[in-house]
DNA sequence: ATAAACCCTGCCCTGTAGAGGAGAGTCAAG
DNA sequence: CTTGACTCTCCTCTACAGGGCAGGGTTTAT
């Protein structure tokens, strides 16, 4: 099968593919004659667990290792749960912050509502921002 | 005063000065005989603004929008208030996407931990990520 | 006089995940 | 025979906010 045809077939483009294969996600793919790519059925099993790796968060770079390790033969569960661990701690720590900005915006807006723009001096250039010193 | 005296007292690089001129945040220097740039007091004020309005997450485009109302001398307030409103609401879509995205991983992590990685097959990488379909 | 500290412009580099296009070769159908 | 669809490699570009040099000129203190 031809690049193009994986790539209808996968919903996925032509470019990805090669992508993919630049950053060791796909192996090098086999070659026609011609220099075409050529690829079998195995490939759709690394681009359905690759988008499937993506939807939760992980990194190209991340599925490349994950990947690696099953290509040396190893189950690569255990590395895998410790990266969508680490992933959910760091989430959580965004998600923080991310709430806590939220919160910010809120009280500037609120804040910022009650004032009077005739009364914002050129010197601060707008007051309903000010630093939290 | 010179750059470096601004970098100091404001805790910025001069790197970040050159490159807040460059992107229109501050003014063109004047400059001295000898082509330094000079600046007065006036500097400290919009690096203060700037500063604070990206700890509420405005980028430098953003910023560099409300310093052009503040110079066509219009009160940049009722801008800055949509800005504000936009990254708020934006922020609350972007929380729940995280938030989707933990709750996933919670899940993948639960149910990671009860699968036996002997029984993973080759073909699929590994079994904790499975596509959502 | 000279070394250390400062300043200048201009250029490339970072990370993410590819997109877009140039220029060329290949293949099937009409 | 030629048109259109496909494929190849290689190069540049994106957003964001600067960092890190090179290679030069200037100032300040010793």
């Amino acid at each position: 099968m031809r690049i193009g045809e994986v790539a209808r077939r996968a919903d996925v483009s032509v470019k990805t593919i090669r992508y993919y294969e630049h950053v060791g996600i796909l192996p090098p793919a086999t070659r026609e004659p011609n220099g075409y790519r050529s690829y079998d059925s195995a490939v759709f099993d690394r681009l359905t667990f690759t988008r499937a790796s993506q939807a939760v968060g992980l990194t190209l770079g991340e599925i490349r290792e994950v990947i690696a390790f099953r290509e040396r033969g190893e189950p690569p569960c255990a590395y895998v749960l410790d990266l969508i661990e680490d992933r959910g701690a760091a989430l959580t720590v965004r998600i923080a912050d991310l709430e806590a900005l939220r919160t910010d915006l809120r009280d500037l807006a609120t804040r910022g509502h009650a004032l009077d723009p005739a009364a914002c001096l050129p010197r601060e250039i707008c007051h309903v921002i000010k630093s939290p010193g």
